[in-house]
DNA sequence: GCCAACGTTGGC
DNA sequence: GCCAACGTTGGC
């Protein structure tokens, strides 16, 4: 079982959107390592949906209800896509800045690179997120 | 193959 | 709106 942030901006693709599609495909990554990190996604999967920009919060929870295929948006070969389906919505939302302040949160990429898209989480980290936002 | 220049992202 | 960090591009 993995364990994923998945980064969007709201003002493109948020929270509330997910919420009434119920399922879609997390499409448009452009980054080599997101890919890799895509790649390496299973079924069933759990994954933690965080607004950059203006929220700077993980909203909800998300499921990966298919593994990586092309990505039908780019007409280059090697970028993929997954769906995803919507999971459960955070009583609170966890702010960048608890994470942060969370000793135990330090290593996460969230942290280390904001720039990264999709980012890998251990059981334990996607853990103490899920429970700070309860 | 190195590195400077540039573009983009995202936190502040 | 600014700027730091990162990725990509292109000249050499």
């Amino acid at each position: 079982m993995g364990y994923w942030i998945l980064k969007s901006d709201p003002e493109s693709y948020d929270w509330d959107s997910l919420e009434k599609d119920k399922t879609t495909v997390w499409d448009g990554v452009r980054n080599y390592q997101a890919r890799i990190n895509l790649n390496a996604m299973k079924k069933n999967d759990k994954a933690l949906i965080y607004h950059s920009n203006s929220d700077k919060a993980i909203i909800g929870t998300a499921k990966i209800t298919k593994e990586a295929f092309p990505d039908k948006t780019s007409t280059d070969e090697g970028w993929v896509a997954v769906e995803i389906t919507v999971g459960t919505k955070l009583n609170k939302p966890v702010a960048l800045s608890q994470i942060k302040a969370n000793i135990m949160l330090k290593d996460i990429g969230l942290v280390r690179n904001s720039r990264l898209s999709v980012i890998p989480l251990t059981e334990q980290e996607y853990e103490i997120i899920t429970e700070m936002g309860s």
